[in-house]
DNA sequence: GTACATTAAATGTAGGTACATATATTTGCA
DNA sequence: TGCAAATATATGTACCTACATTTAATGTAC
């Protein structure tokens, strides 16, 4: 099994914590490779798959680009852009909100729906990948101590 | 203290393996930002500041572009490119390899080193934001799981 | 109601990632 | 030796992030 230390060719840490600061790092762009390279095939980038999914999430509701900020992991993306892309293709639809007419709300359209189903069945889940390496407990712990660490004074 | 759930309004997630893959996401996120945020002042990005620490790891002992890549967290990272903005302020110096002329050798510069330690002093470091929230044995496990993770069939 | 601040989204720009391709050099083998 | 394959780096392109600025609509103070 490769640790981390192994993974980037580092044959020491100052300390645990720097290890688990750099293996947190590692493994998150570990994961987000999986993913990309899951969505490659059709097309289809992290940030734009992300939003799809929150669209979903909105069960049919409208959701303004600033709503979609808020609710992505990468907050500094730029979400008007992205939907740019999709509006393009098709997967979303972008329509001026009637009552604040400088909102725009995004839908996503059927097209979408049935391409993020398609999707899903192709990026590994996070289930699949943790589910054999760690109880629940522990993820639901390991889970806390990662909030705990961002919520640090 | 703020919940991964809350810091991107998710009030549920299908499973708990679901929302610690999502908080690991999220809190490699989180860190980058507070380390660039320390960068800013000095026009450094994350990709250069950790190239500048590859740099500093080999003792003065050059390493080839590609030795670089290898070290890196993000692999697919373009260390050509970056080498090429830590060229330009003379932070770094490329020189064509004698024994392999393909390669290129790159070192950091007094000047880089001199910036690295004035940096070193402001980017928080993983000890500084972890250790009181968990000892270095749950550190070491928890580094031990995500090794697991990322190492399962 | 006009003027000014605020807000939502879009846009411009620099640096980065992902990935394909190009260029130069070395290696390996007929 | 000669030449194709492999290797190291650089470069081109599309999309992305980070961040400043712009544009349009709304809110608010006077």
């Amino acid at each position: 099994m490769k640790s981390i230390g192994e993974e980037i060719l580092q044959t020491e840490f100052s300390d645990v914590y720097q290890k688990l600061g750099i293996n947190i790092l590692f493994t998150a762009a570990w994961f987000g490779e999986k993913s990309r390279l899951a969505l490659k095939d059709h097309d289809i980038s992290l940030p734009q798959y992300n939003i799809l999914r929150i669209l979903r999430g909105q069960k049919g509701q409208p959701i303004s680009v600033a709503g979609l900020c808020e609710r992505m992991i990468d907050k500094s993306s730029n979400a008007s852009r992205i939907v740019d892309k999709l509006e393009t293709r098709k997967l979303v639809l972008r329509k001026v909100c009637d009552k604040d007419r400088r909102q725009v709300d995004v839908v996503v359209t059927e097209k979408g729906a049935a391409l993020l189903e398609d999707l899903d069945k192709k990026v590994p889940s996070f289930r699949t990948i943790m589910s054999e390496q760690l109880s629940s407990q522990d993820a639901e712990a390991m889970s806390f101590v990662l909030d705990q660490i961002r919520n640090q004074i």
